[in-house]
DNA sequence: ACTGGCGGGACGTCCCGTTAGT
DNA sequence: ACTAACGGGACGTCCCGCCAGT
């Protein structure tokens, strides 16, 4: 009663997250489609079942659930940005404090998970919403930070091109281990930056 | 023997029209997953074999593939426009060209099945390819506009921006009946045109 | 130590019925098949491993296992009618007194428990056990009553009539809730009773 | 178009068959729930898909569905009856004459089939239907012979009783190899015949 | 003692490839 | 050429038994 104190929920958390792993893994190894989830299941060793038990469908578990709990740090960091930052210069600085935040080797773990579904067609259908939801978040963040409303026009348009924007170049490096999404993703906000594009 | 009469030709492009018109037409109605082949090859009046035979897989069912056949004359009326516009003013005129060459009852049939897949999930899948390929094309020919790579930082931002934006207007527009997208379109890439967003 | 205090038993009694009233409900509103455990179980508020503490199997959860303790009841009161009334007078007095035994607020809440397996096909097998044994304890006592063997073809006879009849009634009511048990059945097996059939 | 003249029926309905007799002899070796599909599939030699493709659901495998063809010819004897006999002379002169039409052989194959699903309590949920509409049948055919409605009490009655007393000489038959349905349901029903049961 | 978590396995749906029939 | 029949196999749901935690 009241947020159970512990070895059961982590335990669960525990397995989740090793049965994700594995998913992602196996993923990427042999696509997702040539993954069965018996592998998955054999590989995190478990059950079929208990695969089932913590991810409704195998598309599933190609979904971040645990981005929108990021969702409340971004608004901080966002909002608390300068006032006479225009909306991209705050994602921009938002963007470098996040994955500052980040240790360096949590961050080439998030990399390779958190980049997978971009390259694998399949994985879209089931990322769509979180990626729809961080649409709607960042529009409302802007449209605040302009002082207009989020279904202004200006604010959709400048929301959509920072999402086109990031996810080209996160596309770029999802399929190039090479470059670094930070400051790719940084760069590539400062060409929206500069003024007139082109 | 010798080149097809072309009778044949044409009486198989219309019964894949057919189906595909009618598997576009359940997967609104049913959702994607709900719909199964059976169903679509009873609604077209073909077996299941023939519905394999016309299209691989049942995501193929959704993708748009006579897009392709449109690249040359996007190619052509993009290449087309006047030098000093820039890449997103030629995209904006090339936008209204087009649909100006639709027929309006054509363009009102497009409108119901090529926003189809942007509000359903697992139609994203399998039309990424087409998305894709789309902004590698553009991304080419506002290159050769600027006189740069396509590999230029600046021409990639530009690019993904103005795709960026028009997906984001052309989800609301399936969303939302009430818009028309030729507009639409319009409209929010001239919010990228006339200079730094917000 | 001893004989149960008495108060954990009735406590656990009460949960038994809980579950089961549960567990009928949901029948009846969403169908057999289509109820899961899990579901009885948080309408109960109690966990799925305790369902099963209760009832070995779902099927369980349909048989109205109280019915054999009605037996003795019902054995008393039919043998004793009258001597000189036939098997069919015997039973319909029988019915009408026990039926006058229950609180009319109990008689409605039985009819909705008792009926439902009447209308609900996949209810029968969990069931046709206790039909069964109500139909052999039925024949013994006709037998005892009119001194002959319940081997004999004539009291098999008329049993089987009365339960056939009986039953048929029965379905009646479930599916007809304007119905009154009582008097149906009553009535229905008058017919019997007046002499050959129509 | 028009009736499919051959082969491919003829081997549908031959393989039907076949699956459903290896079902019905696994069930009454090994018992109903025991017995999975796979092991039927294996038996029959064919994929576990298929079985499905001809049954529905595992239930149906013990589902006679071919009674209903029986009831024109059930109804044709019944009613060619005299007119002066009542409903129960009508019923033991109908049943005789369909046993009689059957040879030897097939009777001896259709009580092994045909009288399984009464032994076994999970299979009276799938044969409900049949039996229902077996009922309906018969009240229909007597409430025409004694010129009455369905509905008519007396006619309900006296379709409820033959049909419990012939239920409980089959449940008998099933359970004992030695009787025979033929006559054993003849005498039954005599005992409703000749007057004011016991 | 009760409950939560997991295993194992059956069911039933659906996709899609192959073979054989018309 | 088109289609029916079937195979094989994945997915996802659900039941129910067992064991470990509180």
């Amino acid at each position: 009663m009241g947020g159970e104190p512990g070895l059961r929920e982590l335990k669960k958390a525990r397995t989740k997250t090793l049965i994700q792993r594995h998913a992602l893994r196996l993923f990427r190894e042999q696509g997702f489609a040539a993954t069965t989830v018996e592998q998955i299941a054999a590989a995190a060793e478990v059950a079929p079942s208990t695969v089932f038990r913590y991810f409704e469908t195998k598309d599933d578990l190609a979904v971040l659930a645990d981005y929108m709990s990021m969702h409340t740090r971004f608004t901080e960091v966002f909002t608390g940005q300068p006032a006479q930052l225009g909306p991209v210069g705050a994602l921009r600085r938002t963007v470098r404090t996040l994955f500052a935040e980040m240790a360096p080797e949590e961050r080439a773990a998030r990399y390779e998970r958190d980049l997978l579904w971009l390259v694998v067609p399949e994985l879209w259908g089931a990322n769509l919403g979180t990626l729809t939801e961080a649409r709607r978040l960042l529009c409302e963040l802007v449209a605040h930070r302009v002082d207009r409303e989020p279904a202004d026009p200006a604010v959709r348009a400048v929301t959509d091109a920072m999402v086109g924007v990031t996810l080209g170049v996160l596309m770029d490096c999802a399929r190039n281990p090479d470059l670094d999404p930070a400051t790719a993703v940084d760069e590539a906000l400062a060409q929206l930056e500069t003024g007139p594009p082109v």
